[in-house]
RNA sequence: GCCGAAAUGGUGGAAUUGGUAGACACAAGGGACUUAAAAUCCCUUGCUCGCAAGGGCGUGCGGGUUCAAGCCCCGCUUUCGGCACCA
């Protein structure tokens, strides 16, 4: 096609970048701290499948501001790693008879030849693998200082399970009812498993996200999550029991409504409550719902269904009988796991009530009949007592003051996060570092025993039955107890995928560090990460439980910032183009013909398609292999592309044309300092200008990530210089090095070829004089009650008089001002004129 | 249902503070070069009325504020992401 060889010139930098280890860095303590920075990527899961063109996205934009800064004087951390525990690689193993580290390390490998192969400059110096020992080890050890402060704990409660990745799931792994890694229905199971109390943080986890710089899209999910609602706990004594039932409700309000109580099936008092002659009923019930999934349980179409118990609780505040249900609308993890139910102003009480004939009584002034509807919105409160006549919030007030008097209730705060449910049963995880002791109990693993490894095994195949494979190796399985020598059994867990990234940004800091997970002296040089960019996905997961245990970190002194990652940006996802059937179904893109601009037809039937973005998937054939693009493009090439499509926060469409129209600009670039002699003769005026005004674009769009718009400013400068006949030396060296973050390898060569020798990566970003950048003549609208009539070319700096006197000598304006009364003159300095006519 | 983000030409997208809407690129059309093609270079390109000069319309929809609105305010629609019996 041309001349530009950027495949040579690819493969010569990259191994000069290597050679020269031009991107290690080291924590120079002449450095200011104001002028450390520390960029973050998320590491990537190695799958078998290779880079998919979202990892470039993401580290390409990270890459280019690292080089920014570091040609701007900052001593800049940018390190790359692995995400390698995790169940692909133990699914491809059990396929395929292959070791999972076998294929992890291959994996990573290839992973780790791609990234390099995208000219990133990463410090590899400083790459960690969460599947290493040495790695893990640190991991295992975070672990046990959360179990020493009491915020791992052993639970047997139904947990969510996935049947086809044979394991249990966080509350956080399960969207719509399903896993989501395999989209297999979850279903309730009662398996021991270790639990971490993040709900002890959950203050904290919500306050803090206040002072970090991050999406509010991010910030909105975590608070949702985190669900942290006002309420009170009110008691209801249960009548002729030595009970007494506590509840939380949001609406101490509406306890005069109160017509019943339910508790969730797993309540604890359930089998108190149930009397004798409810006793059939109710055991047939709890059966009934213990086999529901989760997704029937809380399926909102669904009926309500419950059963009553046989007993009787006392409204406190009247002293009525109210019957006690027990039903599965009720959670038994979330506040007290029954509820005072207030069928008048709650539609889930009411179609309750309304099933089971349960009275429902009007406690606050409906616009509805509360025996058609429920009333849910604010009202003047009536058949309540003290109550009356007031509002909701002033009578939730009055209410509370009233239960704190009696003793019958206190303000109480509830979350809906739930403690982080931590062991897999699943073989290629961290093993958890705990021996279970006949005598002793549950003890720690000593910590100089650490890493506690994984042992090496021949099958990993899952047995499904909440048991982990290693509960199968006996040698691996009976220890002696470290704490009094008895025999013991190891603990078979492992932890899930997410521990390993928990905290590996920390580890990058000091990654060969034997004695500790970091060093004080590294964390406090380098944390918090200034900057972290990944993909949207990870917004409540990863980002909650890094935090969580950053801030465990925290409070054992350990580490100096009580949130790790100061600013977060997440790159928008590459989809691609999708052919649409008029009935929505799609076609694949090789099933597709274009017989004239944007008119597609499916090949088989003749039928007109529309084309529609969709996220890239096999089955439409629309995935873009980076490798492909890279060898046929280039790296530059590709790293630009991505960056000019749009904006990098949000979701933008590959199109191959696109990126050969930056391929085209790469190419004249090359040919215009390949063709062009390099002149020492001054600038010309205009050159000048379109030169500075590019440096300060350049600058600022590379600083606030506003890639596509510096690229653009790019092209117009190169657009120019294709008008003129020079190449004066000043803009060819300014040039390069406004390139050489965006596309190094080019930059590098050309840099080169300018007489250099040595890397760019050193040399100082170009500045620009702002008087250089003003335009001389500028195009001064003139407008007539806000529309455009005329334009003039003037002299920058006109007066706001001399402005307007011109406006009015323009013919066209006349014409438009002939026979009118001028109402209001409005001028904006060397923008438009408006004039307002009656 | 609730929370969040968004909607601009044929397409991806620009538009610092409310001040010329459509930068830059793709696609399309035309021209130059060539025996020809490719590559390259140059020009045109929001819609519409008009021979032209020139006019009208135009940033999802309906209102409003303002001399002036893609941008601010109110009310909708649609799309995407998240949550969803959380009392």
């Amino acid at each position: 096609m041309s001349k530009y060889p950027f495949q040579e010139i690819e493969t010569k930098w990259q191994a000069y970048w290597e050679k020269h280890q031009s991107f290690a860095v080291t924590e120079d303590e002449n450095v200011p701290a104001d002028k450390r920075v520390y960029v973050l990527d998320m590491f990537p899961y190695p799958s078998g499948a290779g880079l998919h063109v979202g990892h470039p996205e993401g580290y390409t934009a990270t890459d280019i501001y690292c080089r920014f800064l570091r040609m701007n004087g900052y001593n800049v951390l940018h390190p790359m790693g692995f995400d390698s525990f995790g169940l692909p690689a133990e699914n491809y193993a059990i396929k395929t008879g292959t070791h999972p580290r076998a294929t992890t390390e291959k994996n990573i490998e290839n992973f780790r030849k791609q990234i390099k192969s995208l000219g990133f400059s990463y410090d590899w110096n400083r790459e960690v693998s969460t599947h290493s020992s040495d790695y893990y080890r640190w991991t295992q050890w975070i672990f046990l200082q959360l179990f020493k402060k009491g915020l791992a704990y052993e639970s047997h409660t139904p947990i969510n399970w996935c049947d086809q990745c044979k394991t249990g799931l966080a509350n956080e792994e399960v969207k719509e009812g399903k896993c989501e890694r395999c989209g297999t229905t979850v279903v309730r199971k009662n398996i021991r498993q270790w639990v971490l109390k993040i709900t002890e943080y959950a203050d904290k986890l919500l306050s803090d996200l206040d002072s970090v710089d991050w999406p509010e899209s991010v910030k909105s999910m975590q608070r949702n999550w985190i669900g942290r609602s006002e309420g009170a706990s009110v008691l209801f004594p249960v009548d002729g029991l030595d009970e007494q039932l506590e509840v939380y409700t949001t609406r101490a309000d509406t306890l005069f409504g109160a017509t019943y109580m339910v508790v969730a099936p797993e309540h604890p008092l359930v089998a108190k409550l149930t009397t004798e002659s409810q006793k059939e009923a109710v055991e047939a019930y709890l059966e009934a719902s213990a086999r529901k999934s989760d997704l029937e349980r809380t399926d909102l179409a669904k009926d309500k269904s419950g059963v009553f118990s046989g007993s009787f609780a006392i409204n406190p505040v009247n002293n009525k009988k109210i019957p006690i249900w027990i039903a599965d609308y009720v959670l038994i993890s979330y506040g007290t796991g029954a509820i005072m139910a207030v069928p008048a102003h709650d539609t889930r009480d009411w179609e309750f009530a309304k099933k089971f004939g349960l009275p429902i009584v009007e406690v606050l002034k409906s616009e509805v009949d509360v025996q058609q509807e429920a009333w849910t919105e604010d009202g003047i409160h009536v058949n309540s007592s003290f109550l009356d006549g007031l509002n909701k919030e002033d009578a939730i007030a009055a209410m509370l003051t009233w239960l704190e008097e009696h003793k019958l209730g206190t303000k109480a705060v509830n979350y809906k996060l739930r403690d982080w449910i931590f062991s897999r049963q699943r073989y290629w995880g961290e093993p958890i570092p705990l021996v279970h002791c006949p005598t002793c109990g549950t003890v720690a693993v000593p910590e100089e025993e650490l890493p506690l490894l994984l042992p090496e095994v021949t099958s990993y195949e899952p047995s499904g039955t909440g048991e982990s494979p290693l509960a199968k190796i006996d040698g691996w399985v009976n220890t002696t107890c470290p704490v009094c020598g008895g025999k013991a059994k190891r603990e078979t867990n492992t932890m899930p995928q997410w521990a390993g990234s928990c905290w590996y940004y920390l580890r990058y800091l000091d990654p060969n560090n034997t004695k500790e997970f970091v060093s004080k002296e590294k964390e406090q040089y380098w944390m918090p990460v200034d900057l972290y960019v990944g993909g949207a996905e990870h917004a409540v997961l990863h980002l909650l439980y890094a935090r969580f245990w950053h801030k465990v970190l925290f409070d054992l002194g350990v580490v100096s910032t009580s949130e790790p990652f100061k600013r977060l940006v997440n790159q928008g996802m590459i989809t691609s183009y999708a052919y649409q059937r008029k009935d929505k179904s799609l076609v694949p893109t090789d099933m597709v013909e274009e017989t004239s601009t944007d008119v597609f037809v499916e090949k088989a039937t003749g039928e007109q398609l529309e084309r529609v973005v969709a996220k890239m998937s096999k089955s439409l054939k629309n995935v873009i292999n980076p490798d492909e693009i890279i060898t046929e493009y280039g790296a530059d090439s590709m790293r630009m592309y991505e960056m000019f499509m749009g904006p990098l926060e949000v979701s933008k469409p590959w199109a191959t044309t696109g990126l050969i129209g930056v391929y085209r600009f790469l190419d004249r670039i090359w040919r215009l300092y390949d063709e062009r002699p390099i002149t020492d003769e001054p600038l010309g005026e205009e050159l000048e200008r379109t030169l500075h005004k590019t440096i300060k674009k350049v600058t600022y769009d590379t600083n606030t990530l506003n890639f596509n718009t510096a690229i653009s400013q790019m092209m117009v400068l190169v657009n120019e210089l294709y008008k003129v006949d020079s190449f004066p030396r000043e803009v060819a060296e300014t040039l390069v090095k406004l390139l050489s973050p965006y596309v190094p390898h080019l930059a590098e060569e050309l840099w080169e070829r300018l007489g250099y020798t040595g890397s760019l990566g050193t040399v100082a970003w170009p500045e620009y004089q702002e008087e250089l950048t003003f335009d001389t003549q500028i195009e001064m609208v003139f407008q007539v009650n806000g529309k455009v009539r005329s334009k003039a070319t003037v002299a920058m700096g006109m007066t706001k008089e001399s402005a307007l006197a011109l406006a009015k000598e323009d013919e066209k304006m006349q014409s438009w001002l002939a026979g009118k009364t001028i109402v209001k003159e409005i001028v904006v300095p060397d923008k438009l004129v408006n004039i307002v006519v009656r």
